[in-house]
DNA sequence: TGCTAATCCGCAACGTTTGCGAATTGAGAA
DNA sequence: TTCTCAATTCGCAAACGTTGCGGATTAGCA
């Protein structure tokens, strides 16, 4: 995703405004790496400005998406997360500690598939299930 | 998954016992390749059992699904889905009509993986997300 | 037939996300 | 600087999918 900077500018040309809420998940997204969830960042996001709504920062999530600068992603522990690496790139996720770190795959094209005829297909998502390196040393394996 | 029969028989040497509501519910899930919702399967099995509660309908299904019967999938549609499919394969979902096809992969042993360092993986799911052929043709595509 | 644990089912509750509307505010124009 | 208006904020309620609870019922075995 973009600096703060540029977000400042793109949403401001793109008819947007920039409201203090806005900058703060501007800040809160760059560069973060933790795949947040909306009611997680709500929680860093109230520490740093109380009163800030949960409603705002969906709203926020949401425009960012949109305009391509963030991800909304699914690993199917319920919440959705929000990733600012918008290369092209995959996921794993640890089913103790529900940690979420990106993973880069090369060579799919040379997968053989079958099954998708008829179908055009516009994203492919390779989701990993496993267990952390502190998850998998806690539970003695 | 197994066939009714088979299942009756498994679930009564598990200890559980065999109701009409799962025997409904095994014949309704066996060969269905329509991957459906438990809300979906719920609105069949009412209207050949009236009655029957969603609840009953859930329960089965989680049932099913802890004895490696079948599988609880997630395409992002919001809805789990559930697969009597227990072969090693993956899905497409039509991003128009939420219609989810079974997709066979093969050569993934071969992808050049990068950012699983520390993380033991237990399961792997690739998702094709895209337009099915009818969706594609009502679209003027 | 009778016993007992398993099951059924309706209801309420949960967590995540979105719609709504009144009050507020950013940002360009005057 | 002040004005103006559309965009935004925010709390509330609701939608959605799913699960916990508990009383009434029932399958399955002796």
């Amino acid at each position: 995703m973009k600096s703060p900077v540029e977000l400042t500018e793109a949403f401001r040309a793109a008819g947007l405004k920039v409201t203090p809420q806005r900058q703060l998940i501007f800040r809160l997204m760059h560069d973060n790496e933790t795949h947040p969830t909306a009611d997680s960042l709500f929680a860093t996001a109230s520490d740093m400005m109380p009163g800030i709504s949960l409603r705002t920062v969906y709203q926020t999530l949401t425009d960012l998406a949109s305009m391509g600068e963030i991800r909304m992603i699914d690993v199917g522990t319920g919440a959705g997360r929000f990733d600012p690496n918008t290369d092209d790139h995959h996921h794993v996720v640890c089913e103790g500690c529900g940690e979420v770190r990106d993973v880069y795959v090369e060579g799919s094209d040379a997968l053989s598939v079958r099954g998708l005829d008829g179908f055009t297909v516009s994203h492919t998502a390779i989701l990993f299930n496993g267990t952390c390196s502190r998850c998998g040393r806690d539970a003695g394996g």
